[in-house]
DNA sequence: CCCTGATTCGC
DNA sequence: GCGAATCAGG
Protein backbone atom coordinates (compact mmCIF):
# COMPACT_ATOMS: atom_id res chain seq x y z
CA UNK A 1 0.00 0.00 0.00
CA UNK A 2 1.21 3.21 -0.80
CA UNK A 3 0.51 6.52 0.87
CA UNK A 4 -2.37 8.16 -1.19
CA UNK A 5 -3.59 11.68 -0.25
CA UNK A 6 -6.58 10.33 0.59
CA UNK A 7 -5.07 7.98 3.23
CA UNK A 8 -2.95 11.10 4.29
CA UNK A 9 -6.01 12.60 5.12
CA UNK A 10 -7.57 10.13 6.74
CA UNK A 11 -4.23 9.19 8.72
CA UNK A 12 -3.58 13.31 9.59
CA UNK A 13 -7.49 13.63 10.66
CA UNK A 14 -7.57 10.63 12.76
CA UNK A 15 -4.36 11.17 14.72
CA UNK A 16 -5.16 14.73 15.24
CA UNK A 17 -8.67 13.64 16.67
CA UNK A 18 -6.47 11.31 19.08
CA UNK A 19 -7.17 7.85 17.27
CA UNK A 20 -4.65 6.00 18.40
CA UNK A 21 -2.38 4.39 15.75
CA UNK A 22 -3.55 1.25 15.54
CA UNK A 23 -7.10 2.05 15.43
CA UNK A 24 -5.55 4.53 12.31
CA UNK A 25 -3.63 1.18 10.91
CA UNK A 26 -6.96 -0.69 11.08
CA UNK A 27 -8.65 2.10 9.80
CA UNK A 28 -6.56 2.41 6.94
CA UNK A 29 -5.31 -1.11 5.97
CA UNK A 30 -2.87 -2.58 4.57
CA UNK A 31 -0.20 -0.91 7.12
CA UNK A 32 1.09 -1.08 10.36
CA UNK A 33 0.78 0.36 13.22
CA UNK A 34 4.32 1.59 13.18
CA UNK A 35 4.07 2.29 9.21
CA UNK A 36 1.69 4.64 10.65
CA UNK A 37 3.31 6.28 13.45
CA UNK A 38 6.67 6.08 11.30
CA UNK A 39 4.19 8.30 8.64
CA UNK A 40 2.89 10.60 11.15
CA UNK A 41 6.33 11.73 12.00
CA UNK A 42 7.29 12.11 8.78
CA UNK A 43 4.69 14.43 8.15
CA UNK A 44 5.78 16.53 10.68
CA UNK A 45 2.42 15.46 13.00
CA UNK A 46 3.32 16.05 16.47
CA UNK A 47 3.51 13.86 19.09
CA UNK A 48 0.51 12.84 21.10
CA UNK A 49 0.31 11.47 24.74
CA UNK A 50 2.78 8.76 24.69
CA UNK A 51 2.47 7.70 27.44
CA UNK A 52 -0.93 6.71 26.67
CA UNK A 53 -3.64 6.47 29.40
CA UNK A 54 -4.76 3.33 30.11
CA UNK A 55 -7.72 2.69 27.38
CA UNK A 56 -9.80 0.02 26.61
CA UNK A 57 -9.74 -1.18 23.43
CA UNK A 58 -12.22 -4.12 22.44
CA UNK A 59 -10.15 -6.41 19.36
CA UNK A 60 -11.92 -8.34 17.08
CA UNK A 61 -11.47 -11.23 19.55
CA UNK A 62 -13.90 -12.39 21.97
CA UNK A 63 -11.84 -14.20 25.31
CA UNK A 64 -13.80 -17.25 26.42
CA UNK A 65 -12.92 -18.26 29.64
CA UNK A 66 -13.31 -22.28 30.18
CA UNK A 67 -12.14 -23.11 34.00
CA UNK A 68 -12.54 -26.40 33.09
CA UNK A 69 -12.10 -27.80 36.28
CA UNK A 70 -13.35 -31.31 37.22
CA UNK A 71 -14.84 -29.88 40.35
CA UNK A 72 -17.66 -27.69 39.48
CA UNK A 73 -16.99 -24.51 41.28
CA UNK A 74 -19.00 -21.59 41.94
CA UNK A 75 -19.48 -20.17 38.37
CA UNK A 76 -18.05 -16.76 40.80
CA UNK A 77 -20.31 -13.96 39.04
CA UNK A 78 -17.76 -11.34 37.81
CA UNK A 79 -19.09 -8.35 39.26
CA UNK A 80 -20.04 -6.12 36.20
CA UNK A 81 -17.12 -3.67 35.30
CA UNK A 82 -18.68 -0.77 36.71
CA UNK A 83 -16.11 1.23 33.61
CA UNK A 84 -17.54 1.88 30.59
CA UNK A 85 -14.64 3.93 30.34
CA UNK A 86 -15.02 5.71 27.23
CA UNK A 87 -11.73 7.08 25.94
CA UNK A 88 -10.84 10.78 26.93
CA UNK A 89 -8.04 10.84 24.99
CA UNK A 90 -7.26 14.22 25.99
CA UNK A 91 -6.66 16.39 22.49
CA UNK A 92 -4.12 19.06 22.18
CA UNK A 93 -4.75 22.15 20.28
CA UNK A 94 -7.32 20.67 18.21
CA UNK A 95 -8.84 23.63 16.97
CA UNK A 96 -6.10 24.57 14.81
CA UNK A 97 -6.00 20.89 12.76
CA UNK A 98 -9.08 21.96 11.70
CA UNK A 99 -7.79 24.11 9.73
CA UNK A 100 -6.14 27.65 9.13
CA UNK A 101 -9.12 29.67 10.21
CA UNK A 102 -8.16 31.85 13.00
CA UNK A 103 -10.21 32.88 15.37
CA UNK A 104 -10.36 36.60 15.84
CA UNK A 105 -11.82 37.59 18.93
CA UNK A 106 -15.47 37.34 18.44
CA UNK A 107 -15.81 35.60 21.71
CA UNK A 108 -14.98 38.12 24.72
CA UNK A 109 -13.04 35.46 26.70
CA UNK A 110 -10.13 33.86 25.02
CA UNK A 111 -12.06 30.55 24.70
CA UNK A 112 -9.19 27.45 23.92
CA UNK A 113 -6.43 26.75 25.32
CA UNK A 114 -7.26 28.40 28.63
CA UNK A 115 -6.69 26.24 31.42
CA UNK A 116 -9.65 25.74 33.41
CA UNK A 117 -11.43 25.96 30.11
CA UNK A 118 -12.92 23.06 29.16
CA UNK A 119 -13.65 22.88 25.31
CA UNK A 120 -14.50 19.98 23.32
CA UNK A 121 -11.72 19.33 20.26
CA UNK A 122 -13.47 17.99 16.76
CA UNK A 123 -12.97 14.38 17.57
CA UNK A 124 -15.14 14.85 20.40
CA UNK A 125 -12.18 14.44 23.15
CA UNK A 126 -12.51 16.71 26.03
CA UNK A 127 -9.57 19.34 26.52
CA UNK A 128 -8.11 19.33 29.81
CA UNK A 129 -6.33 21.54 31.86
CA UNK A 130 -3.03 20.24 33.04
CA UNK A 131 -4.60 20.04 36.44
CA UNK A 132 -8.02 18.87 35.94
CA UNK A 133 -9.42 15.21 35.74
CA UNK A 134 -12.08 14.15 34.05
CA UNK A 135 -13.42 11.05 34.20
CA UNK A 136 -17.23 11.23 34.18
CA UNK A 137 -18.21 11.20 30.21
CA UNK A 138 -19.65 7.89 29.84
CA UNK A 139 -22.96 9.11 28.06
CA UNK A 140 -23.36 6.64 25.26
CA UNK A 141 -25.68 8.94 23.35
CA UNK A 142 -27.71 8.09 20.45
CA UNK A 143 -25.72 6.21 18.37
CA UNK A 144 -26.81 5.37 15.03
CA UNK A 145 -25.47 1.98 13.83
CA UNK A 146 -25.49 2.04 10.33
CA UNK A 147 -25.55 -1.53 9.30
CA UNK A 148 -23.73 -1.26 5.86
CA UNK A 149 -24.61 1.79 3.33
CA UNK A 150 -22.45 2.26 1.31
CA UNK A 151 -22.40 5.73 -0.39
CA UNK A 152 -25.95 7.01 -1.24
CA UNK A 153 -26.68 8.01 2.60
CA UNK A 154 -23.35 9.87 2.06
CA UNK A 155 -23.84 11.38 -1.36
CA UNK A 156 -25.25 15.06 -0.39
CA UNK A 157 -23.25 14.77 2.94
CA UNK A 158 -20.08 16.90 3.09
CA UNK A 159 -17.07 14.97 2.65
CA UNK A 160 -13.51 15.20 3.56
CA UNK A 161 -12.52 16.81 0.56
CA UNK A 162 -15.52 19.18 0.72
CA UNK A 163 -14.27 20.75 3.65
CA UNK A 164 -13.31 24.64 3.57
CA UNK A 165 -13.16 27.34 4.76
CA UNK A 166 -16.61 28.09 4.86
CA UNK A 167 -18.40 25.09 5.96
CA UNK A 168 -18.61 23.54 9.26
CA UNK A 169 -16.20 20.69 9.82
CA UNK A 170 -17.34 19.53 13.23
CA UNK A 171 -17.21 15.46 12.20
CA UNK A 172 -20.41 13.65 12.36
CA UNK A 173 -19.77 9.79 12.77
CA UNK A 174 -16.47 8.13 12.75
CA UNK A 175 -13.70 8.63 10.33
CA UNK A 176 -14.13 5.66 7.88
CA UNK A 177 -17.50 4.65 8.82
CA UNK A 178 -19.70 4.91 5.55
CA UNK A 179 -21.62 7.40 6.66
CA UNK A 180 -18.99 9.81 7.98
CA UNK A 181 -18.99 13.17 7.54
CA UNK A 182 -18.71 16.71 8.27
CA UNK A 183 -21.37 19.05 9.75
CA UNK A 184 -21.39 21.34 6.31
CA UNK A 185 -23.76 23.92 7.86
CA UNK A 186 -22.06 27.78 6.31
CA UNK A 187 -19.43 28.58 9.27
CA UNK A 188 -19.82 31.32 12.12
CA UNK A 189 -17.62 33.74 10.46
CA UNK A 190 -14.44 33.45 11.90
CA UNK A 191 -14.61 29.82 13.21
CA UNK A 192 -14.03 26.92 11.68
CA UNK A 193 -17.46 25.38 12.73
CA UNK A 194 -21.09 26.56 12.37
CA UNK A 195 -23.32 28.76 15.09
CA UNK A 196 -24.30 25.73 16.80
CA UNK A 197 -20.86 23.90 16.79
CA UNK A 198 -19.38 26.28 17.50
CA UNK A 199 -21.50 26.18 20.53
CA UNK A 200 -19.96 22.54 21.50
CA UNK A 201 -16.53 23.54 20.62
CA UNK A 202 -16.27 26.80 22.79
CA UNK A 203 -17.36 26.95 25.91
CA UNK A 204 -17.53 29.96 28.44
CA UNK A 205 -16.00 29.84 31.63
CA UNK A 206 -19.14 30.03 33.58
CA UNK A 207 -19.42 30.93 37.35
CA UNK A 208 -18.60 28.16 40.06
CA UNK A 209 -21.12 25.82 40.58
CA UNK A 210 -23.18 26.29 37.32
CA UNK A 211 -21.05 24.10 35.46
CA UNK A 212 -22.49 22.58 32.12
CA UNK A 213 -23.05 18.38 32.62
CA UNK A 214 -23.36 17.22 28.95
CA UNK A 215 -20.04 17.64 27.13
CA UNK A 216 -21.64 15.89 23.72
CA UNK A 217 -19.48 14.00 21.76
CA UNK A 218 -19.64 14.09 18.02
CA UNK A 219 -18.26 10.63 17.82
CA UNK A 220 -20.05 8.25 19.45
CA UNK A 221 -16.95 7.45 21.58
CA UNK A 222 -14.31 5.14 20.68
CA UNK A 223 -15.02 3.11 18.06
CA UNK A 224 -17.13 -0.08 18.07
CA UNK A 225 -16.85 -2.91 16.06
C1' DC B 1 1.77 -9.79 28.50
C1' DC B 2 -1.14 -6.37 26.86
C1' DC B 3 -1.13 -1.88 25.09
C1' DT B 4 0.84 2.82 23.72
C1' DG B 5 4.08 6.08 20.92
C1' DA B 6 9.28 7.06 19.70
C1' DT B 7 13.28 5.99 17.51
C1' DT B 8 16.49 3.60 14.77
C1' DC B 9 18.18 1.93 10.65
C1' DG B 10 18.34 -1.21 6.58
C1' DC B 11 16.04 -1.04 2.54
C1' DG C 1 10.31 7.73 2.04
C1' DC C 2 9.09 3.49 4.04
C1' DG C 3 8.29 0.38 7.89
C1' DA C 4 10.02 -3.65 10.83
C1' DA C 5 12.63 -3.95 14.75
C1' DT C 6 13.53 -2.14 18.73
C1' DC C 7 13.05 0.72 22.65
C1' DA C 8 10.58 2.84 26.53
C1' DG C 9 6.46 3.87 29.30
C1' DG C 10 1.85 2.47 31.36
Amino acid sequence: MSWTDERIATLKKMWESGSTASQIADELGGVSRNAVIGKAHRLGLKSRPSPVKANEKPKGKAKAKAPAKPVAKKPAPKPVAATPATKPASAPPAQAAAGPVNQSQPIPNKIPDLPKIVSIGPGGFQRQGPGDQQAPIPPAPPRRLVPAKPDPSIADKTSLLDLSDKVCRWPMGHPGEPDFHFCGESVNPGFPYCVEHCGRAYQAQLPRGARRPPPPLPFGGPRVR
